[in-house]
RNA sequence: GGCUAGGUGGCAGAGUGGUUAUGCAGCGGCCUGCAAAGCCGUGGACGCCGGUUCGAUUCCGACCCUAGCCUCCA
């Protein structure tokens, strides 16, 4: 297994630290709104990387989620409502859009607020080891008494303009130090602390929950690319000085970025995808399809046209495996095509994989020895298990439900009635249906063992 | 300006120092009452300029263009 390290910045082979077993974490939400596209999209792909460990190793996989924060405070007082009710609202919806898109749960969904101590108790020991230092009630991470600190960005604090667009608070040392801690006043949320009362800093709190839950050293950190700085770098800065300088994330995964019709999604171009809109046009499975058919690291462009596409290819992936009955056993023996977990195990080369996919499909398709069919479905359907895709019944598949849309029992009716046409010879009467049907999203297949239908 | 990724056929999107990616769309055929689905065949590509090489889309260098970050955005 092969993984793109962004601290080496090269692709090398993955060995978790401990044989057999993998920690993982990824940055997740923080929960003042709904999920975009674009938060989709890391959760997605770290949970086929997920699946993919977990056939070889007990992988343990922390997904945090972010409920204090100052953007969080800012929708409590827009919205008039507690912060409390706020995050619940949108945890829930979180899980529930994820839960559609076939993210399977991480293992651990750690909550900022549930772990205060354990920030307050890290931002204490580089204190106490001289990486941080307090200031009219802010803790500030000292940048300078870091000799990495840069390392994982490629950035060289020296060079960096630091302060010429953003006006640097006086409390400062350098105009890259970051906080750790700060001051809440009365009305916002805070927690008793050596320094006062206040809550944390956003980076310390994938540094403090990482620990707690695998471990100083972990073996992947993943998340967006927009990540890496500054918050992946502060934490590999908080963690490492915390921790005496042993090594916080053994491999660093980043995910490219996604744009919609080629432009950034933005609030100001009104362009932002909510995951939650989204699952209420197309199917979940669609999306995720979408979102794995480019590689992880490569940027994606949003379409209608990219959706249109997984449509269809699912539509090909289910037409492969529809009238074949595979029995419980040889879909639990099954294993996938090697060719095809090959293609992930190179970095997660899902576009690769899928491709694998399509060949194994074709065969299949070829195929007429009813034993060997069962056998090749059974292998698509374990290989669509990996990438979380081609699980349901490919009869829903193909008759899910459409508004407005004609109910399947009407669809039968008129069906047996062009057989009726057809058996004595009246194929203009037999067409006149399939038209009306066509007309009405119906695609008639004939087939030696029957007419079957589907939506278009 | 700096750092990090990219620029592949009509579209999406892998990959490779010389040989079919794959899906959709196109074209020809098989199958079908006709279709659809499926199968077979087929056209079409590697940003620009140099260099290395018997040979480069693939390696090296310059250039152009795009995106992300440098502003607590996945």
């Amino acid at each position: 297994m092969f993984l793109h390290d962004t601290l080496r910045g090269e692709k090398r082979e993955f060995e978790p630290l401990k044989a057999g077993e993998v920690t993982m974490y990824l940055c997740g939400p923080t929960v003042y709104n709904y999920a975009h596209i674009g938060n989709a999209r890391p959760a997605v792909v770290f949970d086929v990387l997920a699946r993919l460990l977990r056939r070889k190793y007990k992988l343990t996989y922390a997904r945090n989620i972010t409920d204090v924060d100052d953007k969080i405070n800012q929708a409590a007082i827009d919205s008039g409502r507690p912060i409390g009710e706020i995050t619940e609202q949108f945890i829930t919806a979180y899980n529930d859009d994820m839960g559609a898109l076939g993210v399977l749960a991480p293992d651990i969904e750690p909550r900022a607020t549930q772990h205060i101590d354990a920030m307050i108790e890290m931002i204490s020991a580089l204190v106490d080891k001289g990486f941080a230092y307090a200031a009219e009630g802010h803790v500030l991470f000292d940048v300078e008494a870091d000799a990495d600190y840069g390392q994982l960005s490629k950035r060289d604090i020296r060079e960096m303009i630091a302060g010429a667009r953003v006006e640097v608070a006086p409390y400062k040392k350098h105009p890259q130090d970051f906080v750790l801690w700060k001051p809440s006043t009365p009305e916002l949320p805070g927690w008793d602390s050596p320094w006062g009362r206040g809550r944390p800093g956003w980076h310390i709190e994938c540094s403090a929950m990482s620990a707690a839950y695998l471990g100083r050293t972990i073996d992947i950190h993943g998340g967006g690319q927009d990540l890496v700085f500054p918050h992946h770098e502060n934490e590999l800065a908080q963690s490492t000085c915390a921790h005496d300088g042993e090594p916080f994330a053994r491999y660093w995964v980043h995910n490219g970025f996604l744009s919609i019709d080629s432009e950034k999604m933005s609030k100001s171009l009104g362009n932002v995808l909510l995951v939650h809109d989204l699952i209420k046009q197309e199917r979940g499975e669609v999306i995720r399809l979408a979102l794995l058919s480019a590689h992880y690291r490569q940027p994606l462009d949003w379409s209608d046209e990219s959706l249109a596409d997984a449509r269809r290819k699912l539509d090909r992936l289910y037409g492969a495996v529809r009238g074949i009955s595979v029995d419980e056993a040889t879909r639990k023996s099954a294993e996938p095509p090697d060719s095809f977990i090959a293609a992930l195990e190179d970095d997660l080369n899902t576009p690769k994989a899928l491709a694998e996919l399509f060949e194994h499909a074709r065969t299949l398709n070829k195929c007429d020895d009813a034993a060997e069919r069962q056998q090749l479905a059974a292998q698509l359907l374990a290989a669509g298990e990996v990438v979380g895709l081609v699980q349901d019944d490919p009869e829903s598949w193909f008759s899910g439900a459409e508004e407005g849309g004609l109910d399947a029992e009407e669809i039968e009716v008129l069906l047996a009635r062009r057989e009726e046409a057809r058996a004595s010879g009246d194929y203009a009467a037999a067409d006149r249906i399939r038209d009306e049907l066509a007309g009405r999203g119906i695609t008639i297949e004939d087939s030696p063992s029957g007419t079957r239908w589907r939506r278009s």
